[in-house]
DNA sequence: TTGAAAGCGCTAACAC
DNA sequence: GTGTTAGCGCTTTCAA
């Protein structure tokens, strides 16, 4: 990179050949080249330690084999098993990944703007947390460009949409609730009134509230504590619940779903400091599962998101728009969270008083 | 992307000037353009939605304002406050980063290689599991190329390095318990025997020992568990400890020196689950400070990695030297552990015997 | 089977 | 001030 590179011509010109015949033994093209010549140019290439330059090549053949990832919140670690599915389908293909992080809409639109001038052959967008303006996707896709979007809800179905099933997880983990008896099952929310609305919040909190209502109960406006997804709003909620029931201790809830285990986990830790056992007094559900599920006291029962699945379908499917051309019609497919019984919610409530 | 792409020979066109004109005007070297016609050009750029191709710019001018982020564990969480500090500094002077993951020396060779072809303006070689191979890396130094590696501990002062301390977050973990007078203090350390050597478990495992030494007392081997930076590595510790110590429950650690977090927490675990309390039984300090240290029960005492200081650091001298050229001499920064004290080490030890 | 030459889109002398 | 032009390093017809 530093002093003058040597070119396909200094290889051509070693070898006693011309560029072109060079380009083709590198390229595999090398059905018309004898296999004497080929072995010599190969042989310089070695000696040379040539080392072709991409961006030439990208020039002419106007492809770069990079794809852009562009995802919103590059604090939460989220994005890391996405990364890492995207990154096993795509690597074998011999494409790169350029990193952006674009925290809002017009940061959002600015890094594609400079991908597109870098000439990424593609886009992957991934949201942690999905917001609802996306004109300048639908701009994109008229463009021509190909992408495909994770846990965004475009308005479009000509777009490619990997997406996730919060609602069913939010119904699925409250089932687990009332299935194990419990009827007072409260609920610490995601930030289901935020400006722009997270999706994710708003459709778990949908499931707990229809899982509830569908089972002939009422989904108390008491029971729900607003939070924010953060280990704080977790361990606050908690303290929130305590002093809202102070007065009515046997109407507090009995469960509790709670929308995201990094909030559970300072739920769990503001239950511990109030004195209340979990499962025994209270129980927990999660969503995420996240690696330390696994090691909360008590282990976390919860709902895995489908992260790396997310990644590597949308690479899969991006990767064949980029080999094959523009499938007919996009693909909107949902993702749907892995249960797992853990500790936190016990056995059947009210405790085993129906077998003893 | 898709079809015919708008040149600045469509614009010169149009706007009924020259392409140097044209690129004039683009690259801000406008001291010799009329206002008026700079006008002009830029109006048809507006209208043309004209995007000059950054490929061929690089091509010419031989950079791509990219650089490469190379590291080793994606899995690793770690590594996302590094790339946010990177991002911090480049971002904003104009650089792109380009991501791999190479678990191993091959593909690490491998991932220099095409971001070489790729002309990337130089490298970020962040380590979480360091190695001692790097000869690789030497090479790449001698070729000119401008790179900073993170947690690698190169043996040569000519390549600029960002060290972590981590033979000192070993020492001040276990002088904390120490000063609180714990006299029998367990260790369960990172993978120090693994082949490569993990120099992060070698040297925490050393701050562990010269301690403990440098307090008159004796680092017994029986007080070691060695572990492997896992959760569940962390909790079978706790166990092997135990039953070691089960005939002879007065000899037991009453204090732990855990080297890292991750482990830490998987201990809690496993110390709940045997009935012990932390602090009361048995104090805990660990490495790491990861969100959730906040939030364990009981929360973690522990130091914190200072990752995004490394990644902003690297991400400076980088900067610097791409823009001002190599510096004289390399840099080699060793950046420390911040300390917090929370709830799992608790007070004096042993429990207020003087005061009372 | 091999080579010559025309670009890919842009920048930067250099000329006018 | 503005335009002409020679490449940057490579691929790819097309001819030989």
């Amino acid at each position: 990179m530093r002093q003058r590179t040597t070119t396909i011509r200094d290889v051509a010109e070693r070898a006693g050949v011309s560029v072109s015949t060079v380009s083709h033994v590198l390229n595999g093209n090398d059905g018309h080249v004898s296999s004497a010549v080929r072995q010599r140019v190969l042989e310089v290439v070695e000696d040379l330690k040539y080392r072709p330059n991409a961006i030439a090549r990208s020039m002419v053949k106007r492809k770069t084999a990079t794809i852009g990832l562009v995802f919103n919140e590059i604090e939460n670690s989220l994005f890391v098993p996405v990364i890492d599915g995207v990154n096993d389908v795509l690597q074998p293909a011999g494409y790169h990944i350029v990193l952006a992080s674009a925290p809002d809409v017009r940061s959002e639109i600015a890094a594609i703007e400079t991908l597109r001038s870098q000439q990424v052959d593609g886009f992957i967008f991934m949201a942690l947390s999905a917001r609802f303006a996306t004109d300048h996707l639908v701009r994109l896709k008229e463009d021509g460009v190909p992408f495909v979007v994770i846990n965004r809800y475009v308005d479009d179905d000509d777009i490619d949409q990997i997406l996730l099933d919060d609602w069913g997880a939010g119904y699925s983990a409250t089932r687990h609730l009332l299935d194990l008896g419990h009827t007072q099952i409260g609920t610490v929310s995601g930030p289901i009134y935020s400006e722009p609305p997270r999706r994710s919040a708003v459709e778990r909190h949908r499931g707990w509230q229809q899982a509830i209502e569908g089972h002939g109960l009422e989904a108390r406006p008491e029971w729900i504590i607003v939070g924010d997804y953060t280990y704080e709003g977790g361990y606050l909620a908690v303290g929130q619940f305590l002093s809202r029931f102070a007065a009515r201790e046997q109407e507090r809830p009995r469960a509790l779903f709670i929308a995201s285990d990094i909030m559970a986990l300072g739920a769990l830790k503001a239950l511990h400091d109030a004195g209340l056992r979990v499962p025994q007094d209270i129980a927990v559900v999660g969503i995420g599962d996240p690696p330390f599920a696994q090691y909360t006291i008590p282990a976390l029962t919860t709902l895995a998101l489908p992260m790396p699945e997310a990644g590597s379908r949308a690479a899969h499917i991006l990767l064949d728009w980029l080999t094959n051309g523009k499938p007919a019609r996009a693909q909107r497919i949902t993702l749907s969270f892995a249960f797992t019984a853990r500790e936190s919610c016990g056995a059947r409530f009210p405790a085993r008083s129906s077998e003893s």
